[in-house]
RNA sequence: UCCUCGGUAGCUCAAUGGUAGAGCAUGCGGCUGUUAACCGCAGGGUUGCAGGUUCGAGUCCUGCCCGGGGAGCCA
């Protein structure tokens, strides 16, 4: 292959030009010769700016400007009027430029004409208005260069038509180049960006909370252990256990389960922070929701309570989500066609609605009065037993039909540290319950107040002394404090409607899958 | 982990216990400023794995593996 894969990679990290850079950059072409000039061979991009299909297609270039795109074919269609057409993806956007590329090309036969699915082009030209229908410009092409051939086209698992998710999850690696998929990562990258933003805007800070923890009283499910040991041979104690002493960190240690006990420090000093992080949980849960790595969010604020906190929840949800319309109206409007008519509406809806908010013993009130009007539920709903799934359904999708925000739960089934109430039943929970995946959120006020919080922990007969650093925090300038976390992924399933949580993640880790 | 449905060509799916098929994809040919193109021809199979019943099993039985949906756990 002539082409380094080096100067693709210099000449696609450029940063994007836009506006008054991009106009100095076009007059002044002799700034854009870069390591592609210096390449032999007969394809010279040469003064020319290597341009996103994005630019393109948004008509931030005008009629008959010379470009390049770089990207991989989706479709070759031959006409006997001396040309074929080729649909190239960069990944830009949702949609591909199409390429007219005339046989008068030196490499047409040779070359162009056997392109498939798949193949890595450089093509340049000029970029004219299309004569067919179904987009507004084309790029005429001067030349097209292949740089990566696909082997055997016909083993080429990615053909151009409907494939099943199912399917796909096999060859994750080559999955991205769907439009399913690429739309997918573009919407990742959106909200990530936007939850940021929407922390840095209002003087939040990001906290890197630990991957590997040496607490195996998160309290949040199975975890993964983390050790250096011989698992064949471990080193062993004088009563015959496992010799943690003389494992790595001296102790038993693991994958985090959650980042909120270590973020809750530094919001007890910076007072609004955040993770953003991986999660880890080794539970054998095999569902549509469920993955044993994922990316989660959770904000912590100090001098707040629980309205604080549900408060915070519902500005960040619409924030995140009005982002994503404005930003990512191409992949929005492909899920709505393809995957789920109703999500562009329901994200819409959604970013104008306020959240209902009730109490837990509103929540099983009203599905008492539900099932006195003849809802069947396979569990019957009843005060001091957790809401199932379909009680969570039917609340936010019969009920309400919009986000609700459950608060104020029996402190029976909540975590040590949950605020206690005056009440001393319930503890200043909240899950922020969204149609269609059911809890989205889940978040407390924390106990601040220290002999509360160690009752709290001799009621569940976990040892204070695993608590030391925490409990200080109780000790040294106590604060209320509050916040929640938010599963990244089950946002994304919620905003764009696709119906497993594998595919909304690169890599899929689930239990007995971690190829890839 | 439990319940339930499924596993047949590269992909998506048909096939009453009796010669294993179609569409798409791929290759070749035709036609065309094409766009999920269209028309024709061709290649392509250890029916998830292992046993069993039967003259005969893709089909029935047993076990296992893998996948979907639902539940539990949760985000």
């Amino acid at each position: 292959m002539r082409h380094s894969g080096l100067s693709l990679l210099r000449a696609r990290a450029r940063p994007p030009r836009t506006g008054i850079l991009r106009a100095l950059a076009d007059g002044c072409s002799g700034r854009e010769s870069g390591p592609g000039d210096r390449r032999g061979g007969g394809f010279r991009r040469g003064a020319m700016a290597v341009h996103a299909v994005r630019e393109l297609l948004a008509g931030s270039v005008s009629a008959g400007a010379e470009v390049t795109v770089q990207g991989w074919v989706r479709t070759r269609r031959d006409s006997k009027a001396g040309m074929s057409f080729l649909h190239v993806s960069d990944g830009s956007c949702f949609d591909p430029i199409q390429v007219v590329a005339p046989n008068s090309l030196p490499n047409y036969a040779e070359e162009v004409a056997r392109l498939s699915t798949g193949c890595a082009v450089v093509a340049r030209g000029s970029l004219v208005a299309s004569q067919g229908a179904g987009q507004t410009v084309e790029i005429a092409a001067d030349a097209i260069e292949v740089v990566g051939w696909v082997d055997d086209p016909e083993t080429y698992p990615v053909a151009a038509k409907r494939h099943t998710f199912e399917y796909l999850r096999e060859i994750a690696h080559l999955r991205p180049r769907t439009n399913t998929f690429g739309a997918v990562a573009r919407v990742r990258h959106c909200l990530s960006q936007a939850i940021h933003r929407f922390y840095h805007e209002r003087g939040f800070f990001w906290v890197h909370t630990p991957i590997i923890t040496a607490s195996d009283a998160e309290g949040a499910g199975q975890m993964f252990r983390v050790s250096t040991l011989d698992l064949v041979n471990p080193p062993r104690t004088p009563e015959g256990s496992v010799d943690f002493a003389q494992d790595f960190f001296g102790r038993e240690s693991y994958l985090t389960v959650s980042g909120q006990l270590n973020v809750e420090t530094y919001c007890c000093a910076l007072s609004k922070v955040y993770t953003f992080g991986p999660t880890f949980r080794a539970e054998n849960s095999n569902t549509s929701r469920h993955l044993a790595e994922f990316w989660m969010i959770e904000p912590e604020i100090a001098f707040a309570d629980l309205n604080d906190n549900a408060d915070l929840a519902e500005q960040f949800l619409k924030y995140v989500f009005e982002a994503l319309l404005s930003e990512r109206a191409d992949d929005m409007k492909f899920f709505a066609e393809r995957i789920d008519k109703e999500c562009v509406a329901r994200v819409e809806k959604f970013v104008a609605a306020s959240f209902e908010r009730m109490t837990y013993t509103e929540a099983v009130a009203h599905l008492e009065k539900a099932v006195a009007k003849g809802k069947k539920f396979e569990f019957r709903p009843s005060w001091g037993i957790d809401l199932q799934s379909e009680h969570e359904r039917y609340l936010s999708e019969e009920l309400v039909g919009r986000p609700v925000v459950v608060m104020n739960y029996p402190k029976e089934i909540k975590a040590f540290y949950m605020r206690l109430n005056d009440d001393e039943k319930t503890v200043a929970a909240m899950d922020v319950l969204a149609p269609g995946i059911g809890e989205i959120i889940g978040g407390s006020q924390r106990e601040e107040r220290l002999e509360v919080l160690d009752r709290r922990l001799d009621e569940m007969h976990l040892p204070k002394e695993a608590y030391g650093w925490y409990r200080d925090l109780r000790r040294y300038g106590t604060v209320p404090h509050a916040g929640f976390g938010l599963g990244f992924e089950r946002l994304i399933l919620y905003a764009t409607g696709m119906g497993n949580i594998r595919d909304v993640i690169p890599f899929p880790r689930t239990p007995g899958n971690a190829a890839f």
